[in-house]
DNA sequence: CTGACTGCAAAAGCTTTGCAGAGCC
DNA sequence: GGCTCTGCAAAGCTTTTGCAGTCAG
């Protein structure tokens, strides 16, 4: 954060992002804030988003589609992609709890992420 | 697979995911296939992964990284990624149950994959 | 023979980056 | 005024696809 300074750019960014329950790609993003600030760029959408992640305010979530999802949730929470219609919805952790998820799940996976052994130890 | 047919491209892409415990791009697969097989072409080796997946001998897995990783590991179980140095670690199921993970973890995420409830109900 | 498969190369996404200019502090 | 940020456009990467020829069954 040192070295982040304030842009209208940034703001609707984070504002759009923050205001929906989607998971949208940068360009649809992109094409949202376009609307009402027309001469924004996607360069500065992926440039901000990637501040926005190392700042800790977005996350990044990726499915096998190839396009990076971005996410202001950053509360504790899974995520359940439907293989026909793409739609990603929220799955909050009591409900995990409960096994008592709305939709039909076939397959699960689980990612870990942080340092391995082997970096650790260097 | 009634419209499968055998051709030695595919046994090489095939056998070569399954001989490795890594979790290879097409391109690495490509790479290392390249050096017993000269004449195979990138397009195949894609079009092989996808029709492996398709009959459900490979799986794709994708991190936050934009490349499509294959793991030929049908099993259950989880992945390991270092943010440091990208490896990527296979996590059986059975160390999940203990918590007895060997790495750092410093954030999991869960996907779920299935039919969601306004699919079924069309 | 037939039709699925291959190699090649071009095209098609999504994302990153260089640059010159603009704007926040 | 300095340094970060922006818009634009080009470049970069991974993946897909069209085509004509090849090969398994």
């Amino acid at each position: 954060m040192a070295t982040s300074r304030y842009s209208s750019q940034r703001a609707a960014i984070l504002g759009n992002l923050q205001s929906r329950i989607d998971h949208p790609s940068a360009d649809v993003i992109y094409t949202d804030i376009k609307k009402t600030m027309p001469t924004i760029s996607l360069g500065t959408v992926y440039r901000n988003l990637q501040v926005l992640c190392d700042n800790g305010q977005v996350r990044k979530i990726s499915f096998s589609d190839q396009i990076v999802h971005y996410d202001a949730n950053m509360a504790n929470h899974h995520h359940f992609v439907c293989k026909k219609c793409h739609s990603i919805y929220d799955i909050e952790i009591s409900t995990f709890q409960n096994e008592n998820i709305e939709h039909s799940v076939e397959t699960v996976e689980v990612v870990y992420h942080g340092i391995c052994n082997a970096c650790q130890e260097k």
